[in-house]
RNA sequence: GUGUCCAUAGCUCAGCUGGAUAGAGCAACGGCCUUCUAAGCCGUGGGUCGGGGGUUCGAAUCCCUUUGGGCACACCA
C-alpha cells in the first residue's frame, strides 16, 4: 500500500511536471513544524535554482496546477517556497481504515521474496553467555522478525563456535585432570562412552582455567594447538570429547536463548563448515589466489582505492590448521549450496569489521556466491557501564547473562511490589515480560552501531521512553477494550471515523506512518526506528487517552469509532514490539 | 604510526539522502487523581550541535582542518 506521503508525492510531482518541472521536485517529507503543517514539500526552493525563478512563484504556480486537491485539508505556499500541507480528516480515515483491513497493516509484499540468513548470536560451545552475546541475539533477532513480516525468507544461525583453539584448550585440560579417560588412549576400539565426563558447570570452569594457563605456560599452549589441529583433523577420541562438549553446551544454551525469546531456525556450528575447506582451499590456490606467506597460506585483498593497507587474509595457519577467516568463508560457501541465499547478514561486534572485510573480499574475488548476492555486515557497538567503560559485574568479572536477567527482573518485581494486586506468582511472570521488554528496549532504543550505556535503574524505570513504558500503553488500551466487551459489546464491529480533536488526528497520523517506519528499518537495517515510531504512537495515545474518556462516550457512534481506532493502535504497538522481540502480559 | 567511528541540554539518547524556532526521556521546579491503571498527563527552566574555516539562498546534517575519545591493524575468535 502507499504511504500516504507517496500519494501527496504523485499529486506534486505530476503538478510540477505541468508546470514544466522535474517530477522529482515533488519529494514530500514529514512536517518539522507540526504547528504550521503535517507534511511538506521543498521543492519549489531547490528548483528555484535550477530554472532562475524566485521560489515563492514556483510554488504558487505547482499549487495551481494541483489535479486532485480531495486529500488536502489543507495546502499552501509559504515565504521562502515551502509547500505547507494539512491532510483531510476524511482522507485519513479512510486510509486508517484501509491499513487495518490488511494483514499486513499497509506493508507492501516483495515482488519476489528474497532468501536471507542472518548471522547472529555466535555463541561458543563451553562457554556461558554473558553480556558480550546479548547484542547480537536482540538486534539479530529483531532483524529475522523484520524482514519476515516482511514477507521474506529468513534463516536464524546461531553459528556456534567449536571449532577454534579453545576447543583444544579444553580438550587438553581435560587430558591433563584426567589423563586415564579412554578418550586419550590412542589403543581404546570400543565405543565411547554416552555419558559425558564432565557436567555444564565443570566445562564453563575448565574454559577460563585453561585459557588462563596457556597465556602463562607456553608448554601448556602448544599442546593445545596440537590437539586443536588433532581434532580437526578427526582424532577419534579427541571427536568424542567435542560431541560431549557440543551436546552439553546446545542444550544449556538453547534454554538461555528461549528466555531472551530468541529462536535461531538453525544451529549450524563453524565444524559444518570443515567438510567445505579442503576444495575450497584448493580451488583458491587454482585460482591463483592463495600463496604461501611466511608458512602460512593467504590471500590478497588490497584494493586500489584502500587508504590504508588491508593485510592479506590468512587461510591457512602455519602449522596447517584454519582459522576463523577460513571456516567463515567454508560457511559462505555451505550456505551458498544450502539456501542460495539474496543475502547474508552478519550481526556481529564492530571490532571484528575488518576481518569481515577480508572474508567478504576473499568471497567475491573467488566467487563463492553470485555477484548479486549482498553480502552485509552490521556490526554493533560495545554495552557500556554507567561508568562509561565495558559492562561488568560489581565485582569487576564478566556479567552471566543468566546473571543480568535475573537482576533486571528482581528490580522489575521490586517496583511492582509496591502496589501488586495479584499473587506473588503471577507477579514473578509480569515481571519477567517487563524484565525482558526493559532489556530489549534499552538496547534496541541505541543506534546498533553504537556503543551505549546499560544502566539498569533507567531502563527499568517504568517513566519516560522504556519498554515498561510502552507496554503500560497497552495493558490500558488491553483494559479498555475488555471492559467495552464486557458490556456487551463488539471490538470487532467498531469501525473508524473521521477525526474530531486535534489529538485524535494526531494518533491517527502517527498510525498511518507505520509501513514507511518498518520498511524504512528494514532497509537501514535499524531496529531502532522502530523504538522511536513506538514511542512516538504512544505518546499520541496518551494525550488522546486523557482528552477523551472513551468509555463514558454517550454518542455510541462515536465511542465505536474510538475503540476502533485504539484498537488499531494496540494493534500497532502489538505488531512493532513483536518485530522487536518481545511482548505485552495482559495487567501490570 | 596508519585507518576508522564517535563528539548534540547536567545525564542518557534521537535528529544527519541540507530547509522554517535543534527534539525526547531522566534529573530540577510548578500544576492535575470520588471519573477507562497517576507505572499517567499538562506546564517552566535548561543548547556557541567539541573548536575553526569552507560550499550554499539555507548547514547539527556536505567538504577541509584542529582537539579529545573509542576501536582495529597476519598465524586468537
Amino acid at each position: 500500500m502507499k504511504t500516504v506521503i507517496e500519494l501527496i508525492a504523485e499529486q506534486l510531482a505530476g503538478a510540477f511536471e505541468a508546470c514544466g518541472y522535474d517530477a522529482s521536485y515533488g519529494r514530500v517529507t514529514i512536517s518539522n513544524r507540526p504547528d504550521l503543517c503535517e507534511y511538506q514539500c521543498n521543492g519549489a526552493m531547490a528548483a528555484a535554482k535550477a530554472y532562475k525563478k524566485a521560489p515563492i512563484m514556483i510554488a504558487e504556480d505547482v499549487l495551481k496546477k494541483l489535479e486532485d486537491n480531495s486529500m488536502f485539508e489543507e495546502i499552501t505556499a509559504v515565504k521562502p517556497g515551502f509547500i505547507n500541507i494539512r491532510v483531510s480528516g476524511e482522507f485519513l480515515s479512510d486510509y486508517i481504515t484501509r491499513m487495518e483491513s490488511d494483514e499486513k497493516l499497509g506493508c507492501t509484499m516483495p515482488q519476489e521474496a528474497e532468501t536471507i540468513v542472518i548471522d547472529y548470536g555466535g555463541p561458543n560451545v563451553a562457554k556461558p553467555l554473558h553480556v558480550g552475546h546479548l547484542r547480537s541475539a536482540i538486534i539479530g533477532e529483531s532483524l529475522k522478525r523484520m524482514f519476515r513480516f516482511l514477507g521474506h525468507t529468513v534463516i536464524g544461525d546461531a553459528h556456534l563456535g567449536d571449532w577454534g583453539l579453545q576447543m583444544g584448550l579444553i580438550i587438553e585440560e581435560v587430558k591433563e585432570r584426567q589423563p586415564e579417560l579412554c578418550y586419550f588412549d590412542e589403543s581404546y576400539t570400543d565405543e565411547y562412552p554416552e555419558e559425558a565426563p564432565f557436567t555444564i558447570g565443570e566445562l564453563e570452569e575448565i574454559y577460563p582455567c585453561a585459557s588462563g594457563k596457556s597465556k602463562v605456560d607456553p608448554d601448556f599452549a602448544k599442546k593445545a594447538h596440537d590437539a586443536t589441529v588433532k581434532l580437526q583433523q578427526g582424532n577419534r577420541g579427541y571427536t568424542a570429547i567435542w560431541n560431549h562438549i557440543l551436546n552439553i553446551s546446545i542444550a544449556d544454551l538453547k534454554k538461555n536463548y528461549e528466555n531472551l525469546n530468541v529462536e535461531f531456525d538453525l544451529w549450524k556450528k563453524e565444524s559444518d563448515a570443515q567438510p567445505y575447506i579442503p576444495d575450497m582451499v584448493q580451488m583458491l590456490k587454482d585460482k591463483g589466489l592463495a600463496y604461501v606467506s611466511e608458512g602460512a597460506l593467504v590471500v590478497d585483498v588490497k584494493e586500489e582505492t584502500d587508504k590504508k593497507e588491508i593485510p592479506p587474509c590468512l587461510i591457512m595457519k602455519s602449522d596447517g590448521a584454519s582459522l576463523y577467516q577460513t571456516t567463515d568463508l567454508a560457511t559462505i560457501v555451505e550456505r551458498e549450496k544450502l539456501f542460495h541465499p539474496d543475502r547474508i547478514i552478519y550481526v556481529v561486534d564492530k571490532r571484528q569489521e575488518m576481518h569481515f572485510t577480508q572474508v567478504f573480499r576473499v568471497a567475491r574475488k573467488a566467487d563463492l556466491v553470485p555477484t548479486e548476492t549482498k553480502l552485509q555486515f552490521l556490526g554493533f557497538g560495545t554495552m557500556n557501564g554507567k561508568d562509561g567503560k565495558p559492562f561488568k559485574t560489581r565485582e569487576g568479572g564478566v556479567m552471566r547473562l543468566e546473571r543480568l536477567i535475573g537482576e533486571i527482573n528482581q528490580a522489575v518485581y521490586e517496583k511492582m511490589e509496591e502496589n501488586r494486586t495479584g499473587s506473588e506468582e503471577e507477579t514473578r511472570e509480569i515481571a519477567k515480560t517487563v524484565g525482558l521488554a526493559a532489556i530489549k528496549y534499552g538496547d534496541l532504543s541505541n543506534q546498533a552501531s553504537k556503543d551505549y550505556v546499560f544502566d539498569v535503574d533507567r531502563f527499568c524505570s517504568f517513566e519516560g521512553n522504556t519498554g515498561p513504558y510502552i507496554l503500560y500503553m497497552i495493558v490500558r488500551i488491553k483494559s479498555i477494550l475488555k471492559k467495552y466487551e464486557e458490556a456487551g459489546n463488539s471490538v470487532a464491529d467498531a469501525s473508524i471515523m473521521a477525526p474530531e480533536g486535534k489529538c485524535e488526528k494526531d494518533l491517527m497520523l502517527i498510525l498511518s506512518r507505520f509501513h514507511d517506519t518498518i520498511e524504512q528499518a528494514a532497509e537501514e537495517l535499524a531496529p531502532h526506528k522502530i523504538c522511536g515510531y513506538i514511542y512516538n504512537v504512544a505518546d499520541a495515545f496518551s494525550g488522546f487517552y486523557h482528552e477523551t474518556n472513551i468509555l463514558a462516550e454517550s454518542d455510541k457512534k462515536k465511542q465505536s469509532g474510538y475503540i476502533a481506532l485504539i484498537s488499531l493502535v494496540r494493534r500497532v504497538l502489538e505488531t512493532c514490539i513483536d518485530l522487536l522481540g518481545f511482548e505485552a502480559p495482559e495487567r501490570m
